[in-house]
DNA sequence: TATACTGTTTAATATAATAAAACAGTATGT
DNA sequence: ACATACTGTTTTATTATATTAAACAGTATA
């Protein structure tokens, strides 16, 4: 999937052509910022003024970025539509199945794979169900806000501060447990958390008596594009916690080896 | 939003970068393949194989690409990152639905806003209601296979030959009404009569009674990124066709001069 | 009014993109 | 088994082009 390939330690750099491999960061400092001027990318990447102007324009020019009214670019529709391209090509539903389900059999808990889609919500996109009589059993297509579920906040955590002041803005927090997140400044803490332990936690912070763990699945400029889960009643959940942590970096580690 | 930039006419292109938009052309390229060769790519954009393979270890360095077991390329982890950064961030629904709304009013019918959300369903991301106490309710959310919808077949029309094939190729055609699409060569007739008139039409091909006319948002390279319809039953809007398709028309203008 | 920013344009220079050629590997068909 | 025709990769030489600096005009700020 994701060939975890860094940016200096790359045998393969010496083929690497400076201008386009420019181009590139050009676009992905969009994931740190909404909006910038010709300055400020000049700067960021440390090129003139008048070389990123020439960036810009080129970029303009394929509608990988557009222009606002007030001179400022922005991420432009040409890249929304490859993007959603990509993901409909990359049946990530249809390749991560196999592993989900497998993952759900040896756990004996209910697995979901989920994506942020559309800033502020999550979408479980696929599960699988657990052998347990009690089990979670989600409707496929369910939405909720990121900050409720492990794999919303997994994937919070590892996005730009950009994305994650974006969702500070425009989400309500309104208490569904008495666990539940409360505020923008706790959602900060435990999202500085999750970077540090590399995983998210649910404590029946959505439902009552539910408990999930999450990881992210990480694309090569390291940031989450969806997350996996286990779910389970908080009893068996607690128990089972390291042998659960240990099944979802098994089955990121075989879905990173996919080639999307 | 966008700028209607041609290749060549452009007073601009002076500035233009040339391995930098060669970079860029290469991943539009992925609308029409789903994967690639070094070589083919070579011959498409017309570059050597050796400077094609430099493109692409500078593509593949980044994630805008991705490397399949056989050695082709296929878009990558990070264009899907992109991608769905700039959809979250364009607000889609909330740029268009003042003129959603307006058109709902001046034509009286259901208008819907609609995306291409996996390949084979559309998905209406935002409507607004008509006056009439006769008139389409759908639900939020509400999905359905792109061939039985107008929105469906404008955004089908306007994209490449290798999308459409991939649809085909994963769509079962259950025919809902008397006028449904039967089988693959019917849709591809109808989508070439689309590309002549620059509108879809659903003639109770969904549901008896109901017809929709609709229209494609294109982005810079001319590819739909979503489409807007008008919905009603069958006499009204046989009627008042060429209103509802001017409807159309203006609704496309307004939502173009916006600067996503 | 002066300062410090912009985005744009031009021209000069040095860098880096390009293609050609050669190599090794694979698949094809004879 | 052989020959042909493809690959992807690597190196090298040359040319083209990306880059910068400098200058200009416009705007906002103090």
């Amino acid at each position: 999937m994701q060939k975890d390939t860094k940016k200096e330690d790359n045998q393969e750099s010496r083929y690497i052509l400076s201008s386009v491999d420019n181009a590139l960061s050009i676009m992905n400092l969009f994931f740190d910022y909404e909006e910038l001027s010709t300055a400020e990318i000049a700067k960021l990447i440390g090129v003139s003024r008048s070389t990123a102007f020439r960036f810009m324009v080129t970029l303009e020019n394929r509608g990988f970025v557009s222009k606002t009214e007030y001179g400022k670019y922005r991420l432009g529709l040409n890249l929304f539509s490859l993007g959603m391209l990509a993901y409909n090509r990359m049946e990530l539903v249809s390749m991560v199945h196999p592993y989900l389900s497998k993952m759900a059999e040896e756990s004996g808990e209910t697995c979901h794979l989920s994506i942020l889609d559309d800033g502020i919500h999550v979408m479980f996109i696929d599960r699988a169900l657990g052998s347990s009589c009690l089990r979670m059993d989600t409707a496929p297509g369910y939405r909720q806000f990121a900050h409720c579920t492990a794999t919303g906040k997994a994937i919070l955590a590892f996005q730009s501060d950009q994305v994650v002041n974006q969702y500070l803005k425009k989400t309500t927090f309104k208490p569904r447990t008495p666990n539940s997140i409360k505020d923008a400044q706790e959602l900060l803490q435990v999202i500085d958390q999750i970077k540090l332990d590399g995983y998210a936690c649910d404590n029946e912070e959505a439902e009552r008596g539910l408990t999930c763990f999450a990881k992210p699945l990480l694309d090569s400029s390291g940031h989450a594009y969806a997350a996996i889960s286990i779910s389970g009643p908080t009893t068996r959940m607690s128990t089972d916690k390291e042998i659960h942590l240990q099944h979802l970096t098994d089955t990121i580690e075989s879905i990173n080896s996919l080639s999307f």
